[in-house]
DNA sequence: GTCTATAGTAAGATAGAC
DNA sequence: GTCTATCTTACTATAGAC
């Protein structure tokens, strides 16, 4: 399909305004931030920015499913690699995923901080929370039939919050090396439950 | 001292006040909330809320405030009391002050509820966790010396948000016995991390 | 699709009488 | 100390020209 000018500058027009957005929030927070500075930023406009997003909030949402994903994908293609590598071991491929997922929030630390501070739309949270949990459910699985301790609500829970507490302090490391020993020393601790 | 009569009003005009944000704080949440509805339920005025109170944050910080008081309190003495029974083991009783303060959050679950679910003025996300993981250090204090890997940030901070977490589980619960049934569940996990 | 200008609105905070 | 009335401010969202 041929791709008109002017659809191409909608989609740059997007894709700046995303970028905007991602600096003035990463910067102030969401309830600090305005529209009008991430359209100034973008050198856009009011009008533009609501024809692209329905608003603020959406905007902020754009933001995290994007980044959520790039983070997922992350997280996947570790653990394929390593079973590729012939690991077999339930915990010690989720332990994989888990360090991509962690190495995803040093290099997106703007957005992993951003997200995991807890500063966003009414009911944001939940929503992330729902969503990450889903996806610890879906790679912890890999830990069923491992240990019948594994299973169940309660454990969900922990690596979910675990996880996430990790990532938050990880993308606030002064350099990647403090950030990995972060996570690995987490992750330590995240093995030791796996264990029974 | 004798405590005269419009000091003992003002006393009452506070505590109304507060009894009534607690109402509709955890009904609609901090952002949701707005100062109008608070005095009208406390039956005061807005005047009155702003002599007693800084405004809507000072209003939620207080209540924040006097509940983990009583939180840390529940802990304290739980601990005191397992040391009574003559516990010695430093594992269990950081269990015992962990279960009570997770028993706190089921007896007082609409304000756990509020304040572990991440909806505050802003900043606030930061002040719990800082305050929080004060207490955690504290009460994990139990466990140096017990173990050398118990030692260090990673570690306070697992135990600080698995708690957290299990609080906001708690309080959700139908009825008591779930409630202590899930905090136990987590417990057990946590327990797990303190055993080499 | 993009922009400017403006409307709408909601709510936190203050002033000043009693 | 308490109240009523008002202010002020800030920002989201829309309308309509180009």
């Amino acid at each position: 399909m041929a791709v008109s000018v002017t659809q191409r500058r909608a989609r740059d027009t997007r894709t700046t305004l995303l970028e905007a957005a991602r600096d003035v929030f990463s910067e102030v927070g969401y309830t600090e931030a305005n529209v009008a500075d991430v359209v100034a930023r973008a050198g856009s406009s009011v009008g533009s920015m609501y024809h692209h997003f329905g608003g603020k909030a959406d905007l902020y949402l754009a933001l995290y499913d994007e980044h959520q994903s790039r983070q997922e994908a992350r997280a996947d293609a570790a653990v394929r690699q390593a079973r590729a590598n012939g690991e077999q071991d339930a915990l010690v491929l989720f332990v994989a995923g888990s360090r991509a997922f962690l190495r995803g929030c040093w290099e997106e630390r703007d957005l992993a901080r951003l997200f995991l501070e807890g500063d966003g739309p009414p009911g944001f949270d939940q929503v992330s929370r729902k969503r990450f949990r889903e996806w610890v459910k879906r790679a912890g699985g890999l830990l069923r039939g491992a240990d019948t301790h594994l299973l169940g609500e309660p454990f969900t829970l922990v690596l979910t919050t675990v996880i996430a507490a990790a990532g938050r302090e990880v993308a606030q490391q002064a350099d990647e090396e403090a950030a990995m020993s972060y996570a690995d020393d987490v992750l330590i601790l995240l093995s030791r439950l796996g264990r029974s």
